[in-house]
RNA sequence: CGGAGUGUGGCGCAGCUUGGUUAGCGCACUACCUUGGGGUGGUAGAGGUCGCGGGUUCAAAUCCCGCCACUCCGACCA
């Protein structure tokens, strides 16, 4: 590509907008440019980066023996009513209806699309199993897009269903599809891991996510520091430690007059002890599937906090929101005392696994400005019958790692990819049946796979970046190398320039050739903004045959007779992507 | 969806409090000159219904009311 012919427009200013490096390089290399909120527009170059991501995904897919099909961005609604999906799925979900009045969604995902597609067609276990995907278009209508292409509302999706006989199949498939990711993701040049997660809304069991590494990511990984486990912070547990022993220690349980204090803090500093020693009330409502709305109390020591993901799933609550005081109240607590002993019978409430085996514990006494002190969870008879011990502790830096007692660490990630398995929740809602060997109809056995391709735009940026602009990986970058004519009114720079051009060209190296009338200082600082991974100056030395070389990841230059440009590329391309595939 | 904020040429902003001639600056853009390895310097230009609607007033970018859009913090999410 010439680049005095292309498409691209590089901005000096950063627009206002954005505050993440993707959003900001993208928005001022000219990769992307904003409709509305969380829409843009994918520019040339964009879009070359776009179809290496998704060159990638096509071939590692298909080799897996997925196959491709388009299913429709437009959805009718009637299919979103098979599943009830289309009340469940809130206002993320846009409807709207057609000028016979008939309604429609626009797809976010497509359960139900590629039940529809499949049933009836494929009538006998000989048929399975099966996989297709598509990459296309999806839109969420996102309370609140940010961060250019990392949020959307429209964006691209690789998402794909397979479909099975039997779980063990099921698993088996799982199994080739967490590989497929990972060579995925690792053929585009990506630092990612493989996590641990919960499967969220679209439901399902045994779910992974594909985090890329990166500062700015909006999940919270825990990552430990020995073995390979690794887990969103969602759904992290640790081990169990042995309670500490209380220095403190109390003859008999007694109450404590604590005039309004209601804070972890200020309760151990008023009793006198580590806040280790304290039981954590969390006062939540839960709203469940079905509308019902629960007062639930999460017991917790007061050096842990609460992960809601786990509390909601230890209940199996579709929500947690928090509780107000005439709420509680109403429901016979005492807000800023509430504690496990003596708790009215009706609450539900449940124990964070941490609490096991406490003893000399101080907690709220339910009763307004009374803590309890000396108290252990041993007491059974003070909890009831009703033990309920549960893991909902957010994990901390330093915890265990509940798989070999190692500490583990806290990183951010940029989830990219998600598979899980859905088993029979579509298939069945939607009549969607084989007849298998037995001679009966059962329903499918399926399994999920999701890949956010145009956020992996973004995602690469995060984490290929630095404060000149992007460095793309060679596998993504929209172009290889820039040649730069450093003066195009000097004849034989201009023409030693266009015939490097047609060389690499014909090398089928992908190339853009700046022959711009701008000056040095113009072009080198777009060549570092636009991120392509190398740059061949033809400039001052052009007389003796030599050209500058750069490598925009390392900022090496070197200079090299220009004869030697083709070899020197295909030498560093070679040994770059092979890094990639390690 | 709660809280905060912003809308003035393509981008970044000033002007608004205290209404008053042709609405200004930097970058980018056009033409010419100049320079030519890190966003050269100069001369002359083009480009704006001041988000939209209504109101107050002799007069509104500026004051008042309504609406819309976008952004940020939070809740929520591939």
């Amino acid at each position: 590509m010439r680049w005095s012919r292309a498409f691209i427009f590089t901005l000096k200013e950063t627009p206002k907008d954005a505050v993440t490096a993707s959003h900001k390089y993208l928005l001022r290399g000219g990769y992307i440019k904003q409709v509305g909120a969380g829409i843009y527009y994918l520019t040339p170059l964009g879009k070359r980066v776009l179809d290496k991501i998704q060159k990638i995904i096509r071939e590692e897919m298909d080799r897996a023996g997925a196959q491709e099909v388009l299913l429709p961005y437009v959805v009718p609604y009637e299919l979103w009513e098979e599943t009830g999906r289309g009340k469940k799925y809130g206002k993320e979900l846009l409807r709207f209806k057609d000028r016979k009045d008939k309604p429609f969604v626009l797809s976010p995902t497509n359960e139900e699309a590629v039940v529809d597609l499949v049933r009836g067609v494929v009538k006998s276990y000989k048929q399975l199993p099966l996989h297709l995907y598509q990459i296309n278009l999806k839109f969420r209508d996102e309370a609140r897009p940010r961060f250019g292409l990392l949020r959307g509302r429209e964006f691209i999706m690789k998402d794909g269903y397979s479909f099975h006989k039997d779980y063990s199949d099921l698993e088996r498939e799982f199994q080739l599809m967490e590989k497929t990711y990972r060579q995925i993701f690792t053929r585009m040049g990506l630092e990612f891991r493989v996590v641990q997660a919960d499967s969220g809304a679209i439901g399902g069991t045994g779910s992974r996510e594909f985090m890329v590494l990166a500062e700015n990511g909006e999940d919270t990984l825990a990552i430990c520091t020995n073995c390979d486990y690794a887990a969103n912070l969602e759904v992290a547990t640790r081990q169990h430690k042995p309670p500490r022993e209380n220095p403190v220690k109390t003859e008999e349980i007694e109450e404590v007059y604590t005039p309004g204090v209601t804070k972890i803090d200020e309760v151990a500093q008023f009793i006198g002890v580590d806040p280790y020693f304290t039981i954590k009330a969390v006062a939540k409502k839960a709203i469940y599937e079905d509308g019902r709305e629960v007062i639930v109390i999460f017991f917790l020591r007061g050096t842990d906090e609460l992960e809601e993901t786990k509390g909601k799933n230890s209940i199996g609550a579709l929500e947690l929101v928090d509780a107000t005081p005439e709420e509680l109240e109403k429901a016979g607590l005492v807000p800023g005392f509430i504690g496990p002993f003596g708790l009215p019978s009706s609450i539900r409430y449940v124990l964070d696994d941490d609490l096991r085996g406490a003893t000399e514990m101080v907690a709220g006494a339910n009763k307004k400005d009374y803590h309890i002190k000396g108290a252990g969870l041993l007491d059974a008879n003070l909890l009831g019958n009703l033990t309920f011990y549960r893991d909902i502790a957010q994990v901390k830096e330093g915890d265990l790692c509940p798989k070999c007692g190692a500490p583990l660490k806290l990183t951010k990630g940029i989830e990219v990819g998600h598979i899980f398995k859905l088993g029979t929740a579509y298939s069945e809602k939607m009549n969607a049946t084989f007849l298998d060997e037995d001679g009966k109809a059962k329903p499918f056995i399926m399994g999920c796979y999701g890949i956010g391709v145009s956020r992996l735009i973004g995602a690469s940026v995060e984490q290929n970046h630095d404060e000149r602009g992007i460095v793309w990986t060679p596998q993504l970058a929209p172009y290889l190398v820039d040649i730069l004519i450093s003066d195009i009114k000097k004849p034989l720079q201009r023409e030693r320039g266009e015939e490097l051009y047609h060389q690499l060209q014909t090398a089928g190296i992908e190339t853009i050739l700046d022959d711009r009338k701008e000056r040095f200082g113009v072009k080198i600082t777009d060549f570092e903004l636009l991120g392509f991974p190398f740059c061949v100056i033809v400039g001052r030395d052009i007389d003796k045959g030599v050209v500058e070389f750069r490598d925009r990841r390392t900022g090496e230059k070197l200079k090299l007779p220009i004869e030697k440009v083709v070899e020197e590329l295909k030498e560093r391309l070679e040994s770059g992507i092979e890094k990639g595939r390690g």
